[in-house]
DNA sequence: CTTATATACGATTATATTTGTCGTATATAG
DNA sequence: CTATATACGACAAATATAATCGTATATAAG
């Protein structure tokens, strides 16, 4: 429990690929090879954080990602929404499906922790974690 | 993803059950009816906070369960430990498996973030989130 | 203007994890 | 003795995650 997924591992090491070679355009394909991670998944991991202008791309041939400036100010709770959706430590926090609503007597804690976590992971950001 | 388990939410409710009824016995029958839990679960959820003295457990008819002191001091990282093992937000942190070591980037963002984690989660106890 | 290579995106399949069930043993109050 | 409770291991079902497949679109280069 409390784990992240494949694709926030992925984008994560996108990233700093992507930092550490801020010079040249990147295509999945490199960094695919040089992690061995599956293209497919890749690619549409950056497609997300693309359209969140985390990332640029670049299409055709030559074509590829970039950094952008926007990756050091992103905040954990931004980066991981963007890729996942809200983050919660259970679902009825955000959706409201719960059969057992009127016989809850978890609320005030699991809202305390929900709070705590999405309080720690808006006062990190990706530049803060990265060094 | 960062959901907890099951498990971790029926613990929840009931310790929670069991601080508001320190005065009796309640059994997991008691527990499953009130708030629809899965007997067996529930059980053994039960037996191992019991075996963690979180509760006291007495065995027989008339038995049942007991909420005991220890609950208020007991912190998350704590509770969670007990019914789920290590807290991680990757397996790679606990568990030494991973087949990209050299390859890896991504090693310090990740000790960061669960660093993070531990951190709050050893700063939070039962009592602190229960009011 | 054709071709090769890159991103973009939806649908489907495979895998892993989590959740729930079943069966049996042990303790004990009445 | 019997009924009811906890204790515990093995298995099955359900769900969530990860990976793959197929197709469309953009564009650099010959």
């Amino acid at each position: 429990m409390l784990k992240i997924t494949k694709r926030v591992e992925y984008a994560l090491i996108a990233i700093r690929h992507l930092q550490e070679n801020q010079d040249v355009l990147v295509s999945v394909s490199d960094i695919s090879a040089a992690y061995g991670i599956p293209k497919e998944i890749l690619a549409k991991t950056l497609q997300k954080l693309a359209s969140s202008n985390i990332v640029k791309s670049y299409k055709g041939p030559t074509g590829g990602y970039k950094a952008t400036k926007k990756i050091a100010k992103t905040t954990l709770n931004d980066f991981f929404e963007i890729l996942e959706g809200p983050t919660a430590i259970m679902d009825c926090y955000f959706q409201d499906g719960c059969d057992h609503l009127n016989s809850c007597n978890i609320r005030t804690p699991i809202n305390k922790i929900n709070d705590s976590i999405r309080n720690l992971f808006n006062n990190l950001t990706l530049a803060d974690i990265s060094q």
